[in-house]
RNA sequence: GGUGAGGUGGCAGAGCGGUUUAAUGUACCAGUCUUGAAAACUGGCGUAGGGUGACCUACCGGGGGUUCGAAUCCCUCCCUCACCGCCA
């Protein structure tokens, strides 16, 4: 969330800012810079009772101790009544910070000054394309099609063990899906991303810290008799390492690398949007997690982008990226960089990576900080990406690489990975 | 799942209703000494909110309660450890 000072020295910078995502904050800045008002005058008459009950009380334990018994008993019951005064601005006070709290974690992130104005996906803004689409031949199809004629990938059986949406990775399929975690997860290790395995499964402060929770539960599976939530991306378990973390400057960057499952319920729309490998209920990424000094935290973003662009590249996928808009961007992001390859039998675009610089939207409610020299610990900045996501990694591969012959190519970085060249 | 023991500062560890403003040790930082280091000695050493400042306030797993006063007593939740049971 935003922090509280930040709000109240840029106030008109956070509203403007905001209108970005299409949200007239106006009226909530108002009420929080209201309550907070509210709030510190309630703190310090709180203080002030408390520090003179605290005096009182000393004293009588003085005066017991002198055996001033009457002295005593008498101040013993003016201090009942100063505690009595502060015990109701107590509850008020608690009142007024709940509802403050829930006005802060309910304000996105205020937009980078670069995240263009928009409402919808078309207004996301292309940045750079790479990559030429390749001409199919009469007879080329979509994933669906070939996956199922080679039975690589079962969406039928899937739906009779769990339901929609969680397929089952055959033969050939399977080592092919295995084989691109492998060659993610190198490349990660290569660029300096430490591995990691986190928890598939999270508890409620891990989901507020990066921001999941509250609000936003009904994209999360829900383990009902243990209060847990299945992961929706590494990102969370992952930089949850470093909830309630100082860390020292010279151990910044933090740099991991996590293969995960990652599990949404999000009820998809329609059609061939959702149709084959482009939306699931169980998916796998490799994500890249970044914990950075605020000064570097955009020139971090570009290298993450980088390390991205080279992965798409190095399958030979055509892609492109976009800067979002402001209405298409995350609640917790500043700005966020997304990756699409091209899916020649669908004729369409398919998302494969979202690379994000949170600023200290996570850090703060994280209260991940670090501690330059002597200083006072001070937020860090976190950033993540998919590097990347498999599934339409995938559909995109077996669709542009298939040729007349009915088979399909394996990019040869994967090669060594797969131990076969076709399909 | 059962039984028992616990959760105190970076770590170790005392305190179990009122000189706790949390002892002591250790680690760390600075200084003295030293050619330098070690040792010894001296001082400093948590987080957060408030005040120009001396200072004030909160925090001993979380929340609530008893009391003039709670790390200490009570309730509740969470977590850890040990043993037993079950199990990959």
């Amino acid at each position: 969330m935003l922090q509280v000072k930040y709000i109240l020295d840029n106030k008109e910078k956070v509203i403007e800012g905001l209108k970005k995502r299409n949200l007239d904050s106006d009226p909530l800045i108002q009420e929080i810079i209201e309550l907070n008002i509210k709030r510190k005058d309630r703190i310090s008459k709180v203080e002030i009772l408390r520090a003179e009950g605290n005096k009182m009380s000393k004293a009588i334990g003085d005066l017991f101790k002198k055996g001033k018994n009457e002295e005593a008993n008498e101040a013993k019951s003016k201090v009942q009544a100063i505690k009595g005064e502060q015990k109701s601005l107590e509850d008020g006070l608690h009142e007024i910070e709940n509802k403050f709290t829930d006005l802060l974690y309910h304000i996105p992130n205020v937009p980078h000054e670069t995240v263009p104005t928009g409402k919808l996906e078309e207004d996301n803004v292309e940045i750079f394309r790479e990559g030429d689409i390749p001409n199919l031949h009469e007879s080329a199809k979509p994933h669906w099609d070939i996956v199922k004629e080679k039975d690589i990938i079962d969406f039928e059986t899937g739906v009779k063990i769990a339901g929609a949406g969680f397929p089952i990775y055959k033969g050939k399929g399977a080592r092919l899906q295995r084989a691109l975690i492998n060659f993610f997860l190198d490349e990660a290790d290569n660029s300096g991303y430490h591995e990691v395995i986190p928890p598939l499964l999270i508890n409620e402060a891990s989901g507020i810290g990066t921001g999941q929770l509250p609000d936003k539960e009904g994209q999360m599976y829900h383990t009902v008799a243990d209060d847990l939530y299945l992961i929706p991306t590494a990102e969370v378990p992952v930089t949850n390492i470093y909830r309630d973390v100082i860390l020292s400057d010279d151990e910044l960057p933090k740099k991991h690398t996590a293969y995960t499952p990652c599990f949404r319920r999000e009820a998809g729309s329609y059609g061939k949007d959702v149709r084959g490998l482009n939306r699931l209920h169980q998916f796998d990424k490799v994500e890249i997690v970044q914990v950075v000094h605020p000064d570097n935290s955009y020139a971090v973003l570009d290298e993450m982008v980088d390390h991205v662009k080279g992965l798409v590249r190095k399958l030979g996928l055509p892609f492109r990226i976009l800067r979002l808009c402001g209405g298409d961007l995350g609640f917790t992001a500043a700005l966020t960089f997304d990756f699409e390859v091209y899916s020649t039998a669908q004729d369409r675009w398919l998302e494969v990576s979202s690379v994000s610089n949170f600023e200290t939207y996570q850090s703060n409610r994280l209260k991940l900080r670090f501690r330059q020299g002597k200083d006072k610990p001070q937020l860090a900045h976190t950033l993540n990406g998919s590097a990347l996501a498999l599934p339409r990694i995938m559909a995109a591969l077996i669709e542009n690489n298939q040729n007349e012959k009915g088979e399909v190519l394996i990019p040869e970085v994967l090669q060594k990975y797969t131990g076969f060249d076709k399909m």
